[in-house]
DNA sequence: CTTTCATATAAAAATTTTTATATATTTTCT
DNA sequence: AGAAAATATATAAAAATTTTTATATGAAAG
């Protein structure tokens, strides 16, 4: 009974939810997650822990990352996720998308030495 | 994005999941409920609401008594509902549906008359 | 020595439980 | 039939509990 009801608690939140929808789409970083929800990062990892307790994210740590993503390993959970996802109005997560978008472009793109300012010199990222 | 963490909500508890399991059988008022899971009347009324107020659950006013059902209108609710009931162990609500037996047992049996106890004349209750 | 993330903790907010009260309807009594 | 009592349920207010948020701290990686 208690797995069932950590379950229906994890998806019985907003910022929970925003996190999955985001999700749908692939694994991400905690930073990632900091950056498109505009939350601040414990905050985040709390909403993560709940999720992961639940068994319906996993995560796997590289380096100084930890990426999450969906568990599809059971069909009740993958039923869940995907129906609830699938619930969510777009409207009420098309800005986190947007700034998702915009700081995964940043990511994998170029970008300015913080202590050769003046300079300018380029380096590539990951 | 409201409804659906209603819905959620609406099954993140207990006492509301063991309401709906014993509603999987059927039609029961708040009097049934309230002898099975062997809680207060507000109490129950309470989560009553709350399941109401997620449509999970339809009313009906009959005299007395307000019956509640699952409500099985839509496919999505129908889904959770169905597939959340399976999932609750029986070892945890063995005695509801214990309790409840008895209770419509005594229902719709017979009933010895309050005022006269000694000659204990019998009449058909309902 | 900075970045990334998790955890601990305290304060704030939300939910649940309890207690009390109100309302409607049926039963009982005269 | 009509008044009074009993029953079934809902709702409101208060108290208790749980969850969420914010802030601080610490560990690991690089």
């Amino acid at each position: 009974m208690e797995e069932l009801l950590n379950i229906f608690k994890a998806f019985s939140d907003e910022t929970r939810l925003r996190i999955l929808k985001l999700l749908e789409h692939g694994e991400l970083c905690v930073c990632d997650l900091v950056a498109a929800l505009e939350l601040v990062q414990p905050k985040i990892s709390f909403h993560l822990a709940i999720l992961r307790e639940a068994d319906l994210v996993k995560d796997r740590k590289e380096g100084k990352w930890t990426h999450y993503r969906l568990n599809e390993s059971d069909m009740f959970r993958r039923m869940l996720l995907y129906s609830a996802i699938e619930r969510i109005p777009v409207g009420s997560i098309a800005q986190d998308m947007a700034r998702l978008e915009k700081f995964l472009g940043q990511k994998t793109g170029v970008k300015i030495e913080k202590t050769t300012k003046k300079s300018a010199v380029l380096r590539e990222v990951r």
